[in-house]
DNA sequence: ACCATGGCTTGACTTAGATCAAGAGAGATC
DNA sequence: GATCTCTCTTGATCTAAGTCAAGCCATGGT
C-alpha cells in the first residue's frame, strides 16, 4: 500500500502500524457529486482521500445547506465521529471523481487504544482540524462577505505573494455556503473584487497581486480610510 | 491529586498515567476577567479547569472580538496549540474566579508519544471539541439570531424538557459575540423570546418550557406556515 | 437537432441585523 | 455621598446581504 504514505494521518507512522492499517483498509472509487455518507448515519468508516475530494455539508432546517469545508488528497474526514461512535454531523459529497481509503471505524477504535503512534497522530491531525475551524469561525464573526472571500481565495493559492491562479474546490454555490453567503451574493462579491485585481472565468480565478488582495482584509488600521 | 479525576481529559486514565501527569501538573488560581493567555503567544501550558471557567476569544481586525466558546469545570483548552507547538489562535479570559490545572506543553508533547491511554484520550476529547465547533458553524450558516439564541439557551439547560433556570456563562456582551451578534441585538432578541416563555433577569434566565422554545428552531416543516 | 435541466449572473426590492446615540443602573473610586 | 466607568437597554436610522424573479449558457437526454 504505497499510498498510505500520502495520507497525513499515516505518513509519519512506523512500519508496524502501517502494516496493521493496511490489513484493515479498503479502497473505494467514487464519482463526482456522489454522497459518500450522510448526516445522521452511524459511522462505519474513516475516509482518507488519495485522489479527488469532497465537501462536508451540514443540512440545516428547511432545505438550506451549510458547507463546512472542502477536503482533498492526503486529508481525512470523520475521525471524530468514528472515534466517538456518534452519528455523523455532516454529509460528504464528492467534488470530483476520485478514490479514498476506508478504515473501518470499529477497527480504529480498537487500534487507537493499542498503538501509541497512531493515537498520537490522530490527536495531532484533529488538532489541525480544530484550528482550521477556529479560524473560520473567527472570520464568520468578525468579517464581512468581501473580506471572507478574499481570505478564502488567498488560502487556496499556493504561494502568498505576487500573482496566482487557482481553481475553486467545488461549485460556486458550494463555495458560497462555505463562506456563509448565498450564491447570488458570491457572484456580486466576486465582481466587486475585480477592482482589486481578481479575474474569474468559470471556476478558475486569477489574482493579480495577493498582497493587494490581502490588504483588503485588514482595514487601514491607522489614521486615514479613503472610502468605505 | 484527587481532582485529576474531575477533568475529562484524565478521568479515564489508568493509575500509572495519572501519576506521571500529577508530577508535572501545577495549580493556578485566577480571578474574574483576568487573561490566562493571549492570542499569538507560544503555547506554554494546557489549561484544565477545576473551578470557574474562561471564554475563548479571537480578536479580529479593528477592535472586534469574536467569542468562540465558553469552557468550565472539567474541560480543557489549548490542547491543539500545545500538541502542535503553534501559537494560540485565541485568548482566554476568565469568566469567574477559579483555579486551573496547568500541564506544561512540552511535557505533554513528550508524554503523548509514550502513553497510549493519554494519546487516545486526547484524540477523543479533541473529537468532541471538533463536533462542538461543527455544530456552531452549521448554526451560524443556516440560522438567524433568534434561533441561535434559543438553541444556545437550551444547550445551557441541564435537562431537555419542561422548565429550566440557568445562569449565562459570561457577560451578555460575551454571549452576544459567541452567537455572532452585537450586544444590542442580543438585548432585543432576548426580549423577542419573552413571547416564547423566556424570562431574563440580569444574567439568570428562566425558560418556561424547553419544548416550546425548541419548536422555534425547526420551522413548521410541513404544509402551513402561519406568518414569516 | 431539439428541448430540459440546473448552475450562474443580473436587477429590483426587502429585511435582519448593524450602527449611532442617548439614558438607566450598578459598582467602583475618591 | 458625588462622580466615573462600564454594562445593558431602548429607540431611530442605515446597510449588507437575502429574496424574488428573469434570463443566459452549458450540459445531457431523447
Amino acid at each position: 500500500m504505497p499510498f498510505l504514505k500520502k495520507i497525513a494521518l499515516f505518513a509519519s507512522l512506523p512500519e508496524a502500524s502501517l502494516l496493521t492499517i493496511a490489513e484493515v483498509a479498503g479502497l473505494q472509487r467514487f464519482s463526482n457529486h456522489a454522497y459518500l455518507f450522510r448526516e445522521g448515519e452511524e459511522p462505519d468508516f474513516v475516509y482518507c482521500f488519495i485522489e479527488g475530494g469532497v465537501v462536508l455539508v451540514g443540512s440545516g432546517a428547511d432545505a438550506q445547506e451549510a458547507v463546512i469545508e472542502f477536503f482533498g488528497p492526503g486529508e481525512s474526514v470523520l475521525l471524530p465521529a468514528a472515534l466517538l461512535g456518534l452519528p455523523y454531523l455532516v454529509s460528504a459529497r464528492a467534488t470530483s471523481d476520485g478514490q479514498a481509503l476506508l478504515i473501518p471505524a470499529y477497527k480504529l477504535r480498537q487500534l487507537i487504544d493499542q498503538d501509541v503512534a497512531l493515537a498520537a497522530q490522530c490527536a495531532r491531525v484533529l488538532s489541525g482540524h480544530w484550528r482550521v475551524l477556529i479560524s473560520q469561525l473567527k472570520e464568520m464573526k468578525t468579517q464581512g462577505a468581501t473580506e471572507r472571500l478574499a481570505r478564502f481565495l488567498i488560502s487556496k493559492a499556493e504561494h502568498e505573494t505576487g500573482a496566482a491562479t487557482l481553481v475553486l474546490p467545488g461549485m460556486k454555490k458550494e463555495v458560497a455556503t462555505r463562506l456563509g453567503i448565498k450564491p447570488e451574493t458570491l457572484s456580486r462579491t466576486l465582481r466587486k473584487l475585480k477592482a482589486y485585481g481578481v479575474e474569474s472565468d468559470g471556476d478558475s480565478i486569477r489574482i493579480a497581486s495577493i498582497e493587494r488582495l490581502a490588504a483588503l482584509t485588514r482595514p487601514p488600521a491607522s489614521q486615514d480610510r479613503p472610502n468605505r
